[in-house]
DNA sequence: CGCTTCTTTGAGTTTGATCAACAATGGTGG
DNA sequence: CCACCATTGTTGATCAAACTCAAAGAAGCG
């Protein structure tokens, strides 16, 4: 993994907001020094940094605390991302299911981030204590693995338009959900090259479709923040085309 | 699940060709007969049935002993598939992954099809029982989940002729793998409109460039079969579009 | 043989890609 | 604080890939 320093003194898991979130949620919540106990390192990476690549073995599973990040594999014809991920996502979820398997995508931060790292055997451990958090971390595979599904069918068969609606609603879901959107806006990192390459589109497109959806007042963006301004009529839009 | 009839005399799977590639394939070919104990039903399902549906719980994990079928999400804007399935594929593998789960696509029949059927908890054991067994098992299991990241990519990138040269070329492999293709020729009971479905594309421009292929003396093609001329070349196509 | 399901072909249209500038933004060092 | 540079975003013109609509041929099946 490529580090590029220690980050300053962690903070203790019992005041982590995000703890309730990540796949260890329960214990978070019920018993926060245990996680504590497991969190062997607190890492921060820069921005724009590909920090797991392709083909490496896991040793350690990581909590999102802090940035962005995105998940992709390079194509003979360019890069293909996968995900993107938010504060509070587990990173390398397939190595706490499968100890020992390779990636197979690389991992690149967005903006600088923050990582918690448990060793996958103190991971699994963890789960295995508790019963019903052994199956809240399987419903959270579970729905992982389901949107691996949907998102395949969204880009096989959605128009530019339809699929940027769609990305978007369902980032802002993901977002609401750890309380980082509030009345549809957001903090948003993501370049429109990082859309194209999601999406299947070039960039040009994607700037022209995401003009279309401002002049529409669909939404609102710089180059720093997202607002959504009918995340009913926007989800329509993404259904619909 | 919806079954049409239960089908002859069982073969016992000392005799079966197809074991060694399920995902208890090792204890297939040392221990055919704890395999044969473990397989409480064999069942069979006319062409064109949806014989599993979205949103399902399995308590069987099946190998699919002889037929295609096809697993696949419907939308709103009409059905997305996700792979197809080629005798001695595993189906339902995630219900094995996380018991319990409500599978999140439906599986069809394309051909009349045969499956052998094992409660997910004894399929689970005959893994346990053999260390080697479960790091094969495994092992398939993270390829399948690789290799769904891959066709993600695959559609969000490549022109419809890749896209197609792309699907080919994997179906041959995994045919071939079990050999099931010769000299790059195979029965191939998949429509036009299925690879339309597969790949985002309409059936019109399948057949156009299927067209194309022939013309170009790539593939060989009539309604049940499908050959290969040069498998290097085609790869090649898939590469580049 | 008659019906249904698939495949094939044609003509015209739309979506999204390509190529090429140029403008805005956000650091950075001086 | 400013000048400079590297990214990122925006716009125009043109082109190619893939879609739509429509209709006619094969194949397969009862």
């Amino acid at each position: 993994m490529d580090i590029t320093s220690v980050s300053p003194p962690p903070v203790s898991c019992r005041v982590c907001r995000l703890g309730q979130f990540a796949i260890y949620g329960l214990t978070a919540t019920t018993n926060p020094d245990a996680v504590n106990i497991k969190r062997r390192e607190v890492k921060t990476v820069a921005a724009g940094r590909t920090f797991i690549r392709e083909g490496e073995v896991q040793t350690h599973v990581h909590t999102l605390y802090s940035g962005w990040a995105f998940r992709y594999i390079t194509l003979p014809k360019g890069r293909q991302i996968l995900f993107f991920h938010i504060p509070g996502d587990i990173i390398a979820l397939e190595s706490l299911a499968f100890p020992g398997m390779a990636l197979p995508f690389s991992l690149k931060s967005l903006t600088p981030v923050t990582l918690c790292s448990f060793p996958v055997e103190d991971a699994a451990e963890m789960l295995r204590a508790s019963q019903p958090q052994a199956v809240q971390a399987a419903v959270t595979a579970q729905h992982y693995f389901a949107d691996m599904n949907r998102h395949l069918a969204d880009i096989g068969r959605r128009s530019a338009m339809g699929r940027i609606a769609q990305l978007l609603g369902e980032i802002e879901s993901r977002l609401r959900r750890r309380q980082l959107s509030k009345n549809g806006s957001f903090d948003f990192p993501i370049r429109q090259e990082h859309i194209a390459d999601a999406l299947g589109l070039t960039t040009v497109y994607v700037n022209r479709t995401l003009d279309r959806l401002r002049k529409e007042r669909f939404i609102d963006f710089d180059r720093h923040r997202m607002t959504i301004h009918d995340l009913k009529r926007l989800h329509e839009v993404a259904e619909e085309e």
